[in-house]
DNA sequence: GCGGCGGGTAACCGATCGGTTACTTAACGG
DNA sequence: CCGTTAAGTAACCGATCGGTTACCCGCCGC
């Protein structure tokens, strides 16, 4: 029967895990992160409000306590499974087996795409960023924050400079930051930049064409 | 011509400068404007308090109601001169009679250290964009926020096509875009990316190799 | 079928917070 | 000097807000 405990997986290395915590606790639990998450995202940290996250999940101001403790704490719970979130979907490019270039053009997609697909991230990371960063630096799994795809990024460099498709020197972590940067600023800052230049940049188009541009950029750099 | 109904005699506790403005009033007014900018960079909109504002102004609530009319409108008109006050240091800018090439690292350079210098102005735009734009909107001047840099930009662009050392085919609102996200995003999320990575960003050193980093990538780019 | 307990509710509380009011002080032209 | 008025002060106010307390319900093993 659909009773298996077997839901270990462990992915909640947040708040201690002391009993097994039951199927509609836990359900009640997670109503509660994505609705901070969305709360968060939407408000920031200090415009966010606690009796309407427990309102947004159906749920009640008690129980957001029972379960975290605190308003901060949650806070930092939504951060972490947001970076945990985004690692994840990081796990699954496979550019070991591509052509430098192209190995690098599925990186530089791969985050602009979810970059788009997931503004909350950006908007969480800012707030973060907000506080100086005070929140993550209290987390105890920052080291698994540094994402695969440095690694990734690393190894396709590495290749493309040995095959001699990519010019020398390149520093991975600048490499890095500005491949982030290329998309993240473009969705972090998607609603001035609108109305500045007085287009809409969250269509699938305009973001197609960012993808193209950007590619170029980071490819036409690392030309020899 | 009925005496006109007490009419409150213009409430005058206004955004504009309520005619004359004595030098008394004016530099109260300054001292308010500075410790919002303060306050609002470091703590966000929600996360300011107009006390601790008045505080740090030395000043007193009721002044900062007299001349702003509320957090809101404070907070759009030091929004607007943030822009205004960069707007002011692009002009200085002078870049038309540079070979392209040296022009472009000296437009993307400027805009690294401009960025670095006042990462206050980075935490206000990220704060708005929080707020989709909602306060820049209702800004009159909105046409003027659009950047000296973006035409300086444009006609580095077309001489260096015309001159044949740039590449064809380039956007220059993508452009522009790109290279205000390699400085902006390296500022905005140093306190995140420190922590991961183990590094200080905010170093004269982290710096200058940043600006290394990101005018080789765009003038890597525009290589033909 | 029952009693304990984990899960859930609602009312409440002290501390703020944005904004206002009643009042005092300084400036300056006549 | 002195009266008008702008600049400044402090105490206050209603509305929240994060967090807590007292209490109830329904599912579970026994």
């Amino acid at each position: 029967m659909p009773g298996a405990p077997a839901q270990k997986a462990e992915p909640t290395a947040t708040v201690r895990p002391a009993h097994p915590l039951s199927a509609r606790a836990a359900a009640t639990r997670q109503r509660i992160l994505d609705a901070a998450l969305a709360e968060f995202a939407e408000k920031g940290l200090a415009g966010s409000r606690v009796d309407e996250i427990a309102a947004r999940a159906g749920a009640n101001k008690r129980m957001l306590y029972a379960h975290f403790g605190s308003k901060e704490e949650l806070w930092l719970t939504v951060l972490e499974r947001a970076y945990a979130a985004k690692r994840e979907e990081e796990r699954a490019v496979a550019v070991e087996h591509l052509p430098p270039p192209e190995a690098m053009a599925r990186l530089v997609a791969f985050n602009l795409r979810y970059t788009a697909r997931h503004p909350e991230f950006v908007a969480l990371l800012n707030q973060e960023n907000l506080h100086r960063a005070a929140y993550l630096r209290r987390s105890e799994d920052v080291p698994a924050l540094y994402s695969p795809l440095v690694e990734a990024l690393r190894g396709v460099l590495a290749r493309g400079v040995a095959e001699g498709v990519f010019r020398n020197g390149v520093e991975p972590m600048q490499l890095y930051i500005s491949i982030l940067a290329l998309g993240h600023f473009y969705v972090a800052n998607r609603h001035t930049l609108s109305t500045i230049f007085g287009t809409r940049l969250d269509t699938e188009a305009a973001i197609a064409a960012r993808e193209t541009h950007i590619t170029e950029v980071v490819l036409g750099y690392l030309r020899p």
